[in-house]
DNA sequence: GTAGTATTAACCGAAGCGGTTAACGGAGGT
DNA sequence: ACCTCCGTTAACCGCTTCGGTTAATACTAC
């Protein structure tokens, strides 16, 4: 790719990506156009070329731009620190909410990406990502200290259960393509403390 | 459309229905191509032009199959009788379960034909939809009972929590294109036990 | 056989694709 | 004023694919 890519300002680079990534993360990689991407960038297409050189090469780019933006905010959020259990959950969402902030389609295309079949780059995607799991595969660590729970709840099932809610809202506002961080940020924090009050053992 | 469809075999309107819902769920309209329904359903694009005149025909059908599918089915489950509220989930996630096992990408289809900008399209289903949820608007009565809840449980959002987490669930298997439905309804069930056992009131 | 129906290969003009080229236009130096 | 440089784009390229049609094939029932 060409270097002078990044020498644009900041917000036309972001603006570039994001338009990439909701494109191809509604589309699959053959039925995405290069011109759709452009004029939702809100520039010409041969200056998208000029800094990308193909369709595949923009394709890749996101997909690396991807793992090293979440690495970069998993760290900055301290999410590979050993912590107690909601803690590392409100670190979790945080980080993520500010990756959101950034490139709104950023989650939706990692997981369109690596299911992708397309055989120009399936491979590429699946070698990559092979590359970075290997990585960063130390699981993060967590203080479970079972006695703090309501006596007999199945820790396991809650764990998913929160998992699933999250991913369930976040898909949602997805969906919507609107992006009221403030007020996601507040509902996350509103699920939290609910989730505390009902697994929390009551003294 | 034409009416000779109806008289094919199910399995095969099915299959084209199945083919559709896909391609229209993982693509905007326009970048939908029907050369790539039909080759997915197994039959030549000649013939799916056979049966829906256009394309525009063939999306609004499935449009109207969704509304239909879901109303039939939520009636045949007992969805719209009063009832209590773990026994109203259950019945919603059999409907919901049944409908997957026939046409798996009709959920996501339904929600992206919603946000559907093409305005080829977007003022029929808006115009639609409208028709469809003032027939149905009377909505769901639930004998709730707060006492049989755990003391100062947040209802409300009990509620949107238990509702995140099954479309979350239900999100993720879509994703990954693969429909294992025992298991799903297995995982479902245990979902449903883990809430009662931390919702209702412990005696 | 033959009549009728289900199905498709071959085709159509038009549009859009990924990608290139040549020229434009504004800023800075002289 | 002119030139140079460079970010940017309009116009274009050959080609594929688009939505949709047509004419011929394969199949079935009599």
């Amino acid at each position: 790719m060409n270097p002078k890519f990044f020498s644009l300002p900041v917000e036309k680079q972001q603006a570039i990506l994001n338009a990439a990534y909701r494109v191809f993360s509604q589309n699959s990689y053959k039925n995405s156009p290069m011109s759709e991407i452009a004029a939702e960038a809100g520039i010409s297409k041969s200056l998208l070329f000029h800094y990308f050189h193909n369709k595949k090469e923009l394709y890749l780019y996101l997909w690396d731009n991807c793992a090293e933006t979440t690495i970069e905010y998993l760290t900055r959020y301290g999410c590979y620190e050993q912590t107690e259990l909601f803690e590392s959950m409100e670190r979790g969402m945080r980080a993520k909410m500010e990756i959101i902030r950034l490139y709104p389609n950023m989650g939706s295309f990692t997981i369109r990406a690596f299911y992708e079949k397309d055989p120009e780059i399936c491979a590429a995607i699946q070698e990559s990502y092979h590359r970075y799991f290997n990585l960063k595969a130390d699981k993060v660590r967590l203080n479970l200290d079972p006695s703090q729970f309501v006596p007999g709840l199945d820790i396991d099932m809650m764990y998913r259960e929160m998992y699933w809610a999250s991913e369930g809202y976040l898909w949602e506002a997805v969906q919507q393509g609107k992006f009221d961080i403030d007020q996601m940020e507040k509902v996350f924090n509103q699920m939290l403390t609910f989730w505390k009050s009902v697994y929390l053992r009551r003294e």
